[in-house]
This record gives structure tokens, C-alpha cells and sequence, in this order.
RNA sequence: GGGCGAUUAGCUCAGAGGUAGAGCACUACCUUGACACGGUAGGGGUCACUGGUUCGAUUCCAGUAUCGCCCA
């Protein structure tokens, strides 16, 4: 068993950390008791090698491997066990390493589990020389009452007096040392209650085999499952104060009111109940003393997920409605400890797993990904980033992070100032939806909107479809990556949508329609009210399905946005109804060209170094008539994100027949646009700026006719590559035909 | 020793057999009637290395290196 010398209790298997020490082999001599076998191989001593001296006062053999030449003679022979005198024999073991030190190994059954193991085969007596305080008892004679550590100083010191002590190695070995009390553990000999795991672990494989728990990310069940292949007796006794206690009555009257490991014990539920089964057996004048010791905590734990409702009373209403549950979310650090044990525990009492999923998540590591621990004094305090940037957004941040299913977080953590980048981050986007719905409210003051349902959905504006289209398609990929556990994803998509899409396109969009002047027509105070109808119901959804992501932020907003009472919460509202006809692909498509089509207006704004307050009329020529319907249809658009004077939408016949003029002008994909506003051009940055697209243009064109130029790939690609790659290739060839006419513009 | 993960922009990390992405940081301009915790426009990568499969590999496979974790 292990013992913890520090916390002074049993601790089980799982609770020891093997760790890499800096340690020494001493190898000594053990005299040999003399006989005709040694004088005749003139030997008169055996060395043996160890890293834990001052075991060897309890000594009770020396083992060697039966094949060894060296020594297989001399099984059955004696030596006498220095500083303490004791005649020990030498024994011949075949799990002795011939070529480990010396090959002769010491064997102290009472303080080293292989040992022991020796010591049962070979029939040894057990001598155990320590307290379990971790000091030398009175088998230790002379060093009895020192300290182990010290013991094993005082050791070699008198070994070296007696010249027996031959060599001292420098030795990096492993060494147990105990989770709870940071102390190396000590194998010690003692009578404690174990759980027989095999009929627990065999229930949870069924269980297993038939997919229960699912874990994600899948790769831990075989953690879990190996781990139950590979089981061992669960040691239960702890000495601490704390814990349940252990149901088990010893019945002292049986040996004169003492426990010793002859006494008799009754196991029962209470006190009273062990008392009357005592009765039946012994008599009744028996006394009875319940065990001291508590369970492992674990232990207790195991019993966590049935126990808190209302188990064993499986009548009980919350048993009947919530067991088993759906999902346990926790870290893989506790997959043994934690999550095997409470499905064994519920695969016996309840005969069920007691949840559906087990969902791994990644350990938050400091900046130097190092596991956080409170020893280590690594740790990041939640309420210190809580404070300074809130609790959404160190939820969200966190949350964020974790995509890659079950990796590991190394959050970014400035020790010195206190902050995070990356919670930085997400405290401003809580602070870009705080604003967004700040410019809802203000508008939707009102209350003129209504549930889109009531509108003819040809009087919506292109804009409010396809914002529809993308709540639509976020809507349904957000509520895929929830079930599927992908929270990450979830939270990235839903912050691109938000942030892209909802306040940089779709809000400046309708700025213009929201206008408040006094005399709309009635086709325009229509319009505004589907305008404000669409911000409602996007913001509202956006809110609700960032609702497990940012709970308060989300809650408060969501309130201030639909005015319902306190006792109404959005963590309480169905997900949002996604309407399959809202999505729309061509739409998304034209839009992304009208996105393009006004970033390079702007570009070509700032390459001729524009004040934003000046206003310029711009002309968009295409010969692609998608694009040119597109464009026309938001004319009114694309003038106000511009800052366009005037909008006219060409087709190059149309352009050709203008009068010739000195412009600023740029190219994308098929698409020219071109500011009339001669002297104001700065032509070099201008050049620069067409040569980089020209560069670029050719090398694609380089890069795609190579590919088209193999008749492998012609053959075997799939159709609708080559297609891609044979319409790519017109486009770029015609930029580059745009582009020259343009640079020689230039001249 | 066995197993698992990681290696992609300065940093933290996504990604997918078909032209490399985000956030932060960086550069320039901008206090524009939601938001400077902001806006607009930009710069930045031989996807660790070596082979293999493939018309095509950063992505799949094998090996190597480095780092980390778990179990002996």
C-alpha cells in the first residue's frame, strides 16, 4: 500500500506521481557466512547496489537470477546483514535483472512492492523498520527514532566506517511520490479496505462496447477504455478527518476491545444495523467500533452523479426526470479518477451510465504551457480578468480558444500588467454588440417594426435578404456546432457574422433608410419599417444564439431590445426558427462582388490620398452582367459607403463613347472602376498600385494556364475544377488586358 | 520502453486534396449622429524536415527532428 508520510494516510495508485530524480546507487557488501561452496570459489562477500539505503535494515534476503554463472552456486548459501547481524539467505529469483548492477538485488519485502512480491514466492518474513511517520522504528536498533532521510545518511556513514560501502553512483531514477503531500510515497505493509475492481470495470466495458459514454473528441475513450482493461485493486481507506466514513464495524469484544487484523468486523448501512448483525453472530454483550478511516474522496465522488438526485430513493421525482444525464464536461487530467469511477459506480447501482457524452475539454495552461497549479504558483485568478474586462468576455475568450476539440488553451497573460490579449479581444467585441444594439434601441424607439411574416417579401430591399440569408445560414451552422460539441467554431462564426456582417455591411446599409426626415413618402416610411423590422429580428436571434456564450451581456441587451419583464429570460427562449427560403447563395454571391466592387473604390480613395469628406463621382464599367445588375440595383448603396458624388454603372461600349479624360482608375476581376477628378491624382502611387495588380494577374495566369496546359489534369480533375480554373483564367486574362489599357493611360 | 498530441504570419491559434485564414501586434489616413474597446485602406507566410501516393500535397501516408502530456 501507499502511504503518504506527510498527510499520514493511504493514498491509492492513481494518487502517486512517478517523477525523474537526481539520485545515487550505493552498492555495499553483504559478508557471506562461510561455507565450502565459498571457500571453494573463494568468495567472501555478495554486493548489492540500491538507491534506498536505509532499507536494508529490514533486509530478509538477497536474490540473484537462478541463470546467473556468478552466483547460482551460492543459492541456498548465507550472509550476514551488516549493522544489523541478522543471517539472511540467497535466494534464487528469475525476476532478478543479471545485468543490472551488480545482478545481486537486496529484498525488503516490508518496503518495496517488487520485494514484496520476491518475499511471497520465496515464503520471506516481513520486517518492516519504519513508522508512518515516516521514522525508523525499533527493528532499526541503532537509528530507531531518525527521520528516513536521515536514517539513510546515518547508514552509509556506518557502512563506510565498516569498509563495506564500495561505490557511489550518480543515478537518475523515478521515484513515487504522493499528489497530496508532495513527498516521495513509502510501500508500507498495513490492513486497509480495497474495492475489487474487476466487477466494476467489467460492467462499464459492456457498457463500452455498446458506444457508453461517447467521449469527444473520440481519441480519450481508448484512455478510458485501456484504464479499465488494465484495472487495479482500488485502496478506499483514508486516515483523514474529512470524507465519508468507512461503514465497517469491527467487533473488538472479540479480541479484548482491541482491532488488531484477527478482529471480526460487520459491514452495514448504519450503526444500528451493524450492531444487530453483530448480535446474530456473537452474542449480545458484543461492543462493536466503527473503522476510524474515511473513503477516498473519489470514492464519494463516484457516487456524484445519482446520489444528488435523491439516489437510493429511485423514486425519487428528480431520479425519475434528470438520470442519467446528457453530458459531463471536464478535463481529460480526471478521466481516471473522476469519470471511470463514477460509471463503475453507476454501472453497479444503477445499472445505467450515468451520462450520455463526456466531453473532454483542453486544460488552460499559463504563457509558458505549463499546466496551472496551485503548487506550482502558476495559476491565472479568473476574478482578476473578470474585473478588468468582465465575465462574458472571459467566458467567451476561453471559449473561443478551445476549437481545436479538446486542445489545450495557452492563454496569453501579461503577469505584470494583468492583462490579456486575448480576453482583450473579446471584451471588445462585448463592447461592439453593446454599441450595435446601443444604435438599435435608438431607432427601434419607435416601435415602428414588425414581425417580417406581415410583409410581401418582394418590398424587402436586396440588402434585408441578404442579411436574412446569412442569419439563416448561421443560424443553422451555429446550432450544428453546439450539438456537435465544435463550441469554438460556434463562437468564431457567430463572431464573424456579428461583427462583419450585421455592423459593418448590414448596419451601414440601412443607415440610410433609417433616416428620420419629416416627409417620407409612403413607399419610403415602408421601407424604413422593414429596415427596422430586419435589425430586430437579426440583432434579436444574434442574441440569442450567443446566449450560452455570453449569458449576461446577452440577457441584459436582449431585455433592453424586446422590453419584456425581468422574469422573462432569454436563457429560457427556443432557438431561433431558421427559414430554409430565406437562404439564398446567388444572393451572397452578388453581394460579395458588391462588397469587392466598393472596397476598391475606397482603395483607389486612398491610393490618391482622398479626405474622407470629399465627395467624388464614380463610374463602374463591367461587361458582366450579373455584376453590372448587381451594382445598379445598389447604386444608392454604393454611393453612400463611398462617399460618391454621383454613381453611373457602364458597360464598356458606354465607356468607350465618353469623352477622353484624365482618371484615377483601377481593375478587380472584371470590374473597372474609375474616378473622374483630374489633378487630384497622385500617378505614381497610382502606377504602383496597377503594377501590383498586373503582377499579380500574370502570375495567376501563369499558375492557372500551367495547369490547364497538363493533359493529366484536364483528364482526370473533377468537371467543375477545370471549369473553376478555365473561368478564373478568362477572368485574369481580361483584368490584365484592363489593366495594360490602363497603365498606358498612364503616358 | 508503450501510447497520444503539437509544429501554419512577429504572438496566440483556426483551416482544408484544387490561388493560404482569423484575432492581436504593425503601417497610413480618419473624433463620420452606435462603437477610438472604433472605422477605412494596407504590409506580412517555402504551412518543421525528408521521402511516398496523386493530374495536383501545406492538407493523405511513412519516416526524421524538436516540444509537451499520459502510462510503465
Amino acid at each position: 500500500m501507499n502511504w503518504c508520510p506527510a498527510s499520514g494516510s493511504a493514498v491509492s495508485d492513481l494518487e502517486v506521481e512517478m517523477k525523474e530524480v537526481d539520485g545515487h546507487l550505493w552498492h555495499f557488501r553483504y559478508p557471506l557466512v562461510t561455507s565450502s561452496v565459498s571457500s571453494a570459489k573463494q568468495i567472501s562477500y555478495l554486493e548489492v547496489a540500491t538507491t534506498r539505503p536505509e532499507t536494508m535494515l529490514g533486509d530478509v534476503a538477497v536474490a540473484v537470477n537462478p541463470l546467473d554463472e556468478r552466483y547460482k552456486d551460492l543459492i541456498g548459501e548465507k550472509l550476514t546483514l551488516p549493522l544489523v547481524g541478522r543471517t539472511i539467505p540467497i535466494i534464487g529469483d528469475p525476476h532478478v535483472d543479471k545485468d543490472f548492477g551488480t545482478g545481486c538485488v537486496k529484498v525488503t519485502p516490508a518496503h518495496d512492492p517488487n520485494d514484496f512480491e520476491i518475499g511471497q514466492r520465496h515464503d520471506l518474513p516481513q520486517i518492516t523498520v519504519m513508522t508512518k511517520k515516516g521514522t525508523m522504528n525499533h527493528n532499526a536498533g541503532q537509528f530507531e527514532g531518525l527521520d528516513r532521510f536521515e536514517a539513510r545518511e546515518a547508514v552509509i556513514d556506518s557502512l563506510k566506517e565498516i569498509g563495506l560501502l564500495t561505490k557511489i553512483e550518480a543515478y537518475k531514477h523515478s521515484v513515487p511520490f504522493s499528489d497530496r503531500g508532495k513527498v516521495p510515497v513509502e510501500p508500507l505493509l498495513s490492513t486497509q479496505w480495497f474495492v475489487k475492481m474487476d466487477p466494476l470495470s467489467t460492467s462499464c466495458s459492456e457498457f463500452f462496447e455498446k458506444g457508453q459514454p461517447k467521449f469527444i473528441p473520440n481519441r480519450w475513450s481508448k484512455v478510458y477504455r485501456d484504464w479499465l482493461t488494465d484495472i487495479r485493486d482500488w485502496c478506499i481507506s483514508r486516515q483523514l478527518w474529512w470524507g465519508h466514513r468507512i461503514p465497517a464495524w469491527f467487533v473488538i469484544s472479540q479480541t479484548d476491545n482491541k482491532v488488531v487484523n484477527e478482529t471480526p468486523y460487520i459491514v452495514a448501512r448504519t450503526e444500528d444495523e451493524a450492531k444487530k448483525l453483530a448480535r446474530e453472530k456473537y452474542g449480545d454483550s458484543v461492543k462493536i467500533e466503527q473503522d476510524e478511516d474515511v473513503l477516498d474522496t473519489w470514492f464519494s465522488s463516484g457516487l456524484w452523479p445519482f446520489s444528488t438526485l435523491g439516489w437510493p430513493d429511485e423514486t425519487h421525482p428528480d431520479f425519475q426526470r434528470w438520470y442519467p444525464t446528457n453530458t459531463l464536461v471536464t478535463g481529460f487530467d480526471i478521466i481516471f479518477f473522476w469519470v471511470a469511477r463514477m460509471t463503475m459506480m453507476a454501472g453497479v447501482f444503477t445499472e445505467r451510465m450515468p451520462f450520455a457524452d463526456v466531453y473532454i475539454h483542453g486544460l488552460v495552461r499559463d504563457e509558458q504551457n505549463r499546466k496551472m497549479s496551485k503548487s506550482a504558483g502558476n495559476g491565472i485568478d479568473p476574478l482578476l480578468l473578470i474585473e478588468r474586462y468582465g465575465t462574458d468576455a472571459l467566458r467567451f475568450a476561453l471559449v473561443r480558444e478551445v476549437a481545436g476539440a479538446g486542445q489545450d488553451i495557452r492563454l496569453d497573460f501579461d503577469r505584470k500588467n494583468q492583462t490579456s490579449a486575448t480576453v482583450e479581444a473579446s471584451r471588445n467585441f462585448a463592447n461592439k454588440l453593446w454599441n450595435a444594439t446601443r444604435f438599435a434601441l435608438i431607432n427601434l424607439e419607435d416601435q415602428d417594426y414588425e414581425n417580417l411574416e406581415s410583409y410581401d417579401s418582394s418590398k424587402l430591399q436586396l440588402s434585408d435578404r441578404w442579411i436574412l440569408s446569412r442569419l439563416a445560414r448561421v443560424n443553422h451552422e451555429t446550432a450544428n456546432r453546439y450539438e456537435n460539441y465544435a463550441l469554438g467554431e460556434a463562437a468564431k462564426g457567430l463572431y464573424e457574422f456579428a461583427w462583419n456582417d450585421f455592423c459593418d455591411w448590414y448596419l451601414e446599409l440601412i443607415k440610410r433608410r433609417l433616416n428620420n426626415s419629416e416627409n417620407l413618402s409612403s413607399d419610403e416610411l415602408l421601407d424604413r419599417k422593414i429596415a427596422k423590422s430586419v435589425l430586430y429580428k437579426v440583432l434579436s436571434d444574434l442574441l440569442i444564439m450567443l446566449h450560452p456564450l455570453m449569458p449576461h451581456l446577452t440577457e441584459e441587451l436582449w431585455h433592453g431590445l424586446t422590453g419584456l419583464d425581468e422574469d422573462q429570460f432569454l436563457a429560457l427562449q427556443p432557438w431561433p426558427k431558421s427559414n430554409e427560403q430565406d437562404l439564398n447563395l446567388d444572393l451572397e454571391s452578388s453581394f460579395s462582388d458588391l462588397f469587392a466592387s466598393i472596397r476598391l473604390i475606397r482603395n483607389l480613395r486612398a491610393v490618391a490620398g482622398l479626405k474622407p469628406s470629399q465627395k467624388v463621382p464614380v463610374m463602374l464599367v463591367s461587361g458582366k452582367e450579373v455584376l453590372q445588375k448587381t451594382l445598379t440595383t445598389s447604386i444608392n448603396d454604393i454611393a453612400v459607403l463611398t462617399k460618391a458624388k454621383d454613381v453611373q454603372i457602364l458597360s464598356p461600349e458606354q465607356a468607350k463613347s465618353l469623352p477622353s479624360m484624365k482618371a484615377l482608375a483601377g481593375v478587380s476581376g472584371e470590374l473597372e472602376v474609375v474616378l473622374p477628378i483630374e489633378g487630384l491624382i497622385d500617378i505614381a502611387s497610382l502606377r504602383s498600385r496597377l503594377e501590383k495588380d498586373l503582377n499579380k494577374a500574370q502570375k495567376e495566369i501563369e499558375s492557372l494556364s500551367g495547369r490547364l496546359a497538363n493533359k493529366n489534369f484536364v483528364d482526370k480533375a473533377p468537371k467543375d475544377v477545370v471549369e473553376e480554373c478555365r473561368a478564373n483564367l478568362t477572368e485574369s486574362e481580361a483584368q490584365v488586358r484592363l489593366v495594360k489599357e490602363r497603365l498606358m493611360g498612364l503616358d
